[in-house]
DNA sequence: ATGTAGCATGATTACACAGTCATGTTCAAA
DNA sequence: TTTGAACATGACTGTGTAATCATGCTACAT
C-alpha cells in the first residue's frame, strides 16, 4: 500500500511540519527566529525531503531562499493533513475546534467579534481565532490553508476562492451634540467647519475625504490625527471631536443614549464598500466546522449589518 | 504550528500507513495475511494510534475487529495524504502517476481499456489500473478513495458521488451467418430454435432471457455455459454458437469482416442499462490528474458508444 | 573589498520506532 | 466444552531521527 512511502528513509511527519513552518514563515531565517539550532534542524530536514522528492523545494537563486513551486505544493498538502488529524484529534477529545477569522481591524472589532461571540453560545465546541491582516495577506493566508475564513471587500476575492454573502456599508459621520445639533445630511462645507479626528496616513478613505474638500476649495478640518478607527471611535465619544466610522460602527462603539448623531452624508461623500465572506474551497473539505460556520456566520452577520 | 502533532510520540507515517492497510483489507487479521509478525504490528500499531487520539479506532464487540467511525476517517485524511504525496514524488521524478479505473470486467474489456489506450497515447505519464469489481465494492472504493473513476450503472451512483455522462446500451444478438442468415429483428421464438452461449449462474440479463421465454411457452436453448462475456464471444466466433452481448462488442470482440450478423432484439426482448462515469470530489481535489481525465475519458467513451 | 545575514554540514547523543519472536488472552463457532 | 481463529502483550534489537553544538560556505549590501 503506502508502505513504501511511510519507509522511505528521509520523509516523516516531523520533517513534513518543518517544511509547513517554513512555508508560513517564508524562509528559513524567519522560522528559526534566532534559534541557530533550528535554523540548521529546518536546512537540513527540507534537504532531506529534497532527496526524497528529488526536486528542489527551496529556490536558491536569492537569499532568504523561498520555497519553490513544488515546495509549496507539498507544504500545502502537509498542512491540510495536519489540520484533519489535528481535528480529528480535538474533536475525539472533546476539545475545541480552532477556526481561524481574518479581516481588517475595524471589520474584526466591530463585525466579527460581536457576530462570532454571539455564535459561540449557541455552538459549543469552537475557539475563534481572528487575524488582523491586510487583504492581500487575507487572500494568501486562505490559499495556504492558514486562514479559515476572511470578511473582505468583495472586489478582492480571487476567481480561486469561494465567497457568499453581499453587505453593503458606508462610512457615516458621528457628530457629538456638543458641538453641532444637525441632524440631515453631512454638507461638505463641514469637513472644514467641524473639528475631524481622522485616521493617520494615506487610507483611501483619508484621500477622498481630502480631494472632495479640495475640490470645493476647502481645506479638511484635521483636528487629530489617529492610528485605528478605535481610537476615531474614543475621539467621538469625547465630544469634542466629529468623526467617520462604518455605519455599523454605533452599536458596537457607543453607548445607547450616548449624546453622539450619527449622519448619513450627502451624496457627492458617499463612500461605500461590499463586503463578502470568502474562503477556499479545499479548506472546507478537510475541515468540515468550518463548512459547517459559513452559513451560521453569514446570518450573525446579516444581524448585524 | 504543527510540531505538537508531529511530535506526539505515538503518531507516525508507518502507523498511519498501516492504519491504511488495515481499513483496505477490513480487518488486521486480512491485512497481515496470515504473517503473525505483521499481525502483531498491526494490532500495536492500532492501539498506539488510539493512545494518541484518545479514541477507539477498532470495533472490539466482535471478531474480527472492523474499524470504527473515526477510524475510517483518519484512515480516509491518511489515505488521501500518501495520495497526494505519492502524485508529488511521481510527478517529481517524471513518473507515470497511477489512476486506478474500476468497472465490471465486459466494461473494461470492452470500452475502458480501449478507450484508456487511445488516451496514453495522447496524454503520457499516466498509467491506468483497471480493477473488475461488483457496483456494490466499486462505490465502496470509490468513497474509501482506492477507486478513482468507475464505469457503472447510473442508478447505483449514490448522492455523495459525483458522475458524468449519460451512455444508453442495449444487449444484442450476434448470431453467426453458419447458423442463420437473418438479418432482421430477432424473434423471441429464436430463444428456442438457435443454440446459445450464454453466462452461467443466475445473472440479470440471463434470468430476464428465461422468463421472456417462459411467458412465451417455450425454453431457452442454453447449449452452452459461459463464465464471461469474453468467453461467450469467443463461442459466437466459432460459428457454431449465437450469443448475447453489448452492442459496443461488435467492434472490439469481432474482427471487422467475420461472419457473424449483429440483430437487434425485437421491443419484448430489449435489455437496456444506461451507464455513466462516477467519481468521489474529494478524489479530484487530492488529485488534479483525475479530474483532469475526466472529459477525456468522457469523450473517448463517447466515440465507443 | 569586506562584513554579515542566511544557509549548509559534520559530528555526536539520546530516543522513539519498526521489526521480530514467543507467548498470552479473548471470543465465537463446532 | 472444547477448539481454533483473531487479536494482545512482553521483551529485545537495530535503525532512523530529532536535537544540539561547532564550524564552514555563499551571496547580497555597504
Amino acid at each position: 500500500m503506502f508502505k513504501h512511502l511511510a519507509n522511505q528513509s528521509g520523509l516523516s511527519l516531523e520533517r513534513l511540519a518543518s517544511l509547513c513552518e517554513v512555508a508560513e514563515a517564508g524562509s528559513i531565517g524567519q522560522a528559526s527566529r534566532g534559534d541557530v539550532n533550528k535554523q540548521s534542524q529546518l536546512s537540513r530536514q527540507i534537504a532531506e525531503l529534497e532527496a526524497v522528492f528529488g526536486v528542489e523545494l527551496l529556490a536558491r537563486q536569492s537569499r532568504p531562499f523561498r520555497l519553490t513551486a513544488q515546495g509549496k505544493e507539498l507544504a500545502q498538502v502537509s498542512r491540510q493533513f495536519f489540520q484533519s488529524v489535528d481535528d480529528l484529534q480535538k474533536q475525539a477529545g472533546g476539545e475545541a475546534q480552532r477556526v481561524v477569522v481574518g479581516a481588517g481591524e475595524t471589520l474584526i472589532q466591530w463585525l466579527l467579534f460581536p457576530a462570532c461571540e454571539a455564535m459561540q453560545k449557541q455552538t459549543t465546541g469552537i475557539v475563534f481565532a481572528f487575524k488582523n491582516l491586510d487583504s492581500a495577506r487575507l487572500v494568501d493566508g486562505l490559499q495556504k490553508g492558514e486562514v479559515d475564513f476572511a470578511l473582505i471587500r468583495k472586489e478582492e476575492v480571487p476567481p480561486s476562492l469561494m465567497h457568499a454573502g453581499d453587505w453593503l456599508y458606508s462610512h457615516v459621520a458621528f457628530v457629538p451634540k456638543a458641538l453641532s445639533r444637525i441632524t440631515t445630511e453631512l454638507k461638505i462645507e463641514e469637513l472644514a467647519r467641524l473639528p475631524w479626528a481622522v485616521l493617520e496616513g494615506q487610507g483611501h478613505f483619508r484621500q477622498f475625504l481630502e480631494s472632495k474638500a479640495r475640490a470645493q476649495g476647502i481645506k479638511l478640518n484635521a483636528a487629530l490625527e489617529c492610528s485605528s478607527y478605535t481610537q476615531v471611535a474614543m475621539a467621538i465619544q469625547t465630544g469634542r471631536y466629529a468623526g467617520f466610522l462604518p455605519a455599523f460602527a454605533m452599536d458596537a462603539a457607543f453607548a445607547p443614549g450616548s449624546a453622539i448623531l450619527q449622519r448619513q452624508t450627502e451624496k457627492g461623500l458617499r463612500y461605500e464598500r461590499k463586503l463578502t465572506l470568502a474562503w477556499r474551497e479545499a479548506t472546507t473539505r478537510a475541515r468540515p466546522i468550518v463548512e459547517k460556520l459559513i452559513p451560521a456566520i453569514r446570518t450573525q452577520l446579516g444581524k448585524i449589518l
